[in-house]
DNA sequence: AAGGATTTGTGCGCCATGAGAACAAATGAA
DNA sequence: TTCATTTGTTCTCATGGCGCACAAATCCTT
């Protein structure tokens, strides 16, 4: 029997189950809060679907005959399968287990996300994280991609939650300012060793602003790199004033290691704005995906990456 | 979770089911000989009853969700479950197999549904019969009887199908009537030893019809008794004229033990009339009750009791 | 890289169907 | 014998789901 000739005897044949069960049509409306007419054509309509007699009744009298005692046990095994499945989407839709894949820039990973680990995963047991370091916009769907850290202009059609807003700002060690004095406006920069992102052309025109005031500084340096870390790294060890995303910062600030230069201004490029926690719009999203994107809204609350007051995408 | 909120989702999750096995919306729609945009919000349906995203989409691609492959998977087996039911009920309306409980008075099943057991039981080597001797009118459904043989006016609510027409003839063995003379007229009988019924009072008076004629004799016999059977056997003996069904009468006549007297008279009294098979008035009666129905049918036309070209009750 | 075929999803209008109410007939218990 | 409650049927109507049309998206082919 094809599907479709199937479908519209499927809650027939659960009230069948009902009614047996009930031992007469009224009790089993009164069961489902429908009426004894109602019952009565659904068994009707049934036993001539079938072309098979089910049950033998009278007033106050009801018996299954040997076909319907057959159908009935298979009716039974339907309905206690379709329970499990229900039962299942139950426990799925609100138990936090199972895999979350999320997808971020190297640098928030590593500098926001990854030392958060351990404590996310000691708050739910049975969760299992997949970080993807995605330094491109991830494919959500294709890429099997549960939750995205995006930077800038989140896609249509997903949620989006704002996380943190991103700034670059400028640092150096206090032993190279020491040595080679502070900066007190940005034009100041040229005499100094710059350590700019060298990523594409243009890299070495740092753009400042603050306020409604804007300078533009070519700048120069003996080193360059597209990896924060680095670049980070190399100013902590005195080679010049870095340009860098402000949360990779913050580890070193803390330490004493690197202190902000021209803490008012910000430098513009590509690596600003607010960063998105994406993920699909559907409406009824596993407990697994809402707990981690719910955790990690707490990291950025808690920690003060500011966030929290900016409206959903 | 209660029945009647589980039922509309049975059918949604079959649907479910040739979705995944289809590989799309669009396949599946086609499988069943409806629309994409009508999959497409079962789906949504069943996603938002459930509370959990069941398939990850965009065009051209499905994944299902772990929690959608579990789901799947107990979808499945109440599918098979439910076409289980509706192959059991397909055999059982489709196959003569099976018990059948048969009530008739006990002349009826002795002269004429008895003898025919061999023949019935083997074209239908997996039918049982039960015979229930019974005098008194059934009561269907309390005595879990599947078809009555019933003299007289037939029950409402039921099927009934004439099987023959019972009348009450006078027999005779040829030496009694060669020792004592063949009566030519009802009014001859009270000179004749008459085996009657004795079952009430009144039995021993004879009401005699032919065409327009009516006779009503007083008989008398040193013998009689409420069982045709007995009655028949004294005939036989060349103890006297019986009243018997006519149907009774069938085998000795045949063997010439007996030959019938006054042949173009009957009597009237309590047995008389059309004999009905009766069965409960289903619009789909099982195989077997309608085998065995037909198959007696069968045998009255063809043993010419003439009841076939009456209508039915 | 562009165009086409085909997908999913949504809005709108319609209608087929199933349910509720009312009631009749039947039945078993008090 | 009466009453309470059952099954089953008729009539009316409300509603939920579907088909159609179409938009947006996507993947494959040229």
């Amino acid at each position: 029997m094809r599907t479709n000739e199937l479908l519209p005897l499927l809650p027939d044949l659960a009230v069948l189950v009902d009614v047996v069960e009930a031992g007469s049509f009224s009790a089993a409306a009164r069961l489902q809060g429908s009426t004894p007419s109602a019952v009565s054509r659904q068994m009707a309509r049934l036993e001539a679907a079938l072309g098979l007699t089910l049950l033998e009744r009278s007033t106050r009298r009801l018996r299954l005959t040997s076909g319907g005692q057959e159908v009935v046990r298979h009716a039974r095994s339907m309905l206690d399968a379709a329970r499990a499945a229900c039962d299942g989407a139950a426990r799925h839709a609100s138990t936090v287990a199972g895999r979350v894949r999320l997808a971020a820039p190297k640098a928030a990973l590593r500098q926001i996300i990854h030392p958060q680990l351990p404590a996310l995963l000691q708050t739910y047991p049975q969760l299992t994280l997949e970080l993807q370091v995605s330094d491109q916009p991830a494919d959500l769907i294709a890429d099997g991609v549960d939750i995205a850290l995006r930077l800038g202009d989140p896609p249509a059609g997903y949620v989006a939650r704002p996380f943190m807003v991103v700034r670059t700002k400028l640092y150096a060690s206090p032993a190279y300012l020491a040595e080679h004095g502070t900066p007190q406006h940005p034009s100041e920069l040229v005499r100094h060793s710059c350590l700019h992102l060298a990523e594409q052309a243009g890299d070495d025109e740092w753009c400042a602003v603050r306020d409604n005031e804007r300078v533009v500084v070519n700048v120069r340096g003996r080193y360059a790199s597209n990896h924060s870390e680095m670049r980070r790294e190399a100013a902590e060890w005195g080679m010049g004033i870095a340009s860098l995303p402000d949360f990779t910062a913050r580890q070193a600030l803390a330490a004493g290691t690197l202190v902000a230069v021209l803490p008012g201004w910000q430098l513009l490029g590509r690596y600003q704005g607010t960063s998105w926690l994406v993920y699909h719009a559907d409406r009824y999203r596993a407990a697994r995906v809402r707990a981690v994107v719910d955790f990690l809204l707490g990291v950025a609350t808690q920690q003060g990456y500011g966030a929290a007051s900016l409206p959903a995408g």
